[in-house]
DNA sequence: GGCAATATGTCGCCAGACGACATATAGGAG
DNA sequence: CTCCTATATGTCGTCTGGCGACATATTGCC
């Protein structure tokens, strides 16, 4: 109920809220575009992944989804979605970063690139 | 040696680090800061606390110094200061959060606070 | 004298990241 | 036809670190 209440997220998990932001994503998908956005940085091991979606659909920050790439085969692939909840945790978390930065600027913190 | 592999910091290091840039404090000096800084949202316990100090200057990011409000009485307190290698790495750390910011504006994910 | 604020510290619990391991399919190189 | 890589999903055990609970001592006010 109170999104507030838990913050901070992890690294792992803003990660993977954020890749799904613009549209659902299967597991490895994830993996893939965290990597990508993090500029390498990142490399999500699964058992980091699935832990962190397992927990993320218990909290309904997530959904499971129809796999929009899947063309009707045998190999179903399991997608997961945003929910609004977890639209709002996402941009909460967002928020509070940005007042961080801030107060870093203030404490005469700058960065150097 | 190498900053960049220690990021991302938790955020109660990245709090601790931050009360420490402007000017020493000892422990419940930053602890009070830590408060102050984060609005209230962020009490640290004192196994919080007192446990990253250690971890701290272990890692040499920070370091003991006199403290300056300290008047020559019998009981001295332990003042920290950062180091220069945590300077590196606090600045490292903004810098790394101000990159994540603009991503998940690249994704559309505005604040509303 | 008692109570709150100041001040520093230890211990045990638990959440979560991560590496290692396990499994299965598809497609291209040799 | 076989091997290797990329795609894809999952479990298990370990270790780090945050946090609450507990312990202790001093200072200053009421």
């Amino acid at each position: 109920m109170d999104t507030l209440a838990n913050l901070p997220l992890t690294e792992a998990t803003l990660f993977i809220l954020l890749s799904l932001a613009p549209e659902p994503k299967h597991g490895y998908a994830i993996m893939k575009d965290v990597q990508a956005l993090s500029e390498e940085r990142i490399v999500l091991s699964t058992g980091t992944l699935y832990g962190a979606l397992k927990r993320l659909l218990e909290q309904r920050w997530i959904r499971r989804v129809n796999d929009p790439s899947a063309n009707g085969d045998a190999r179903e692939r399991k997608a997961y979605a945003l929910t609004e909840q977890g639209r709002r945790v996402l941009r909460a978390e967002v928020s509070r970063l940005q007042k961080l930065v801030k107060a870093a600027r203030l404490r005469a913190v700058e960065d150097q690139g």
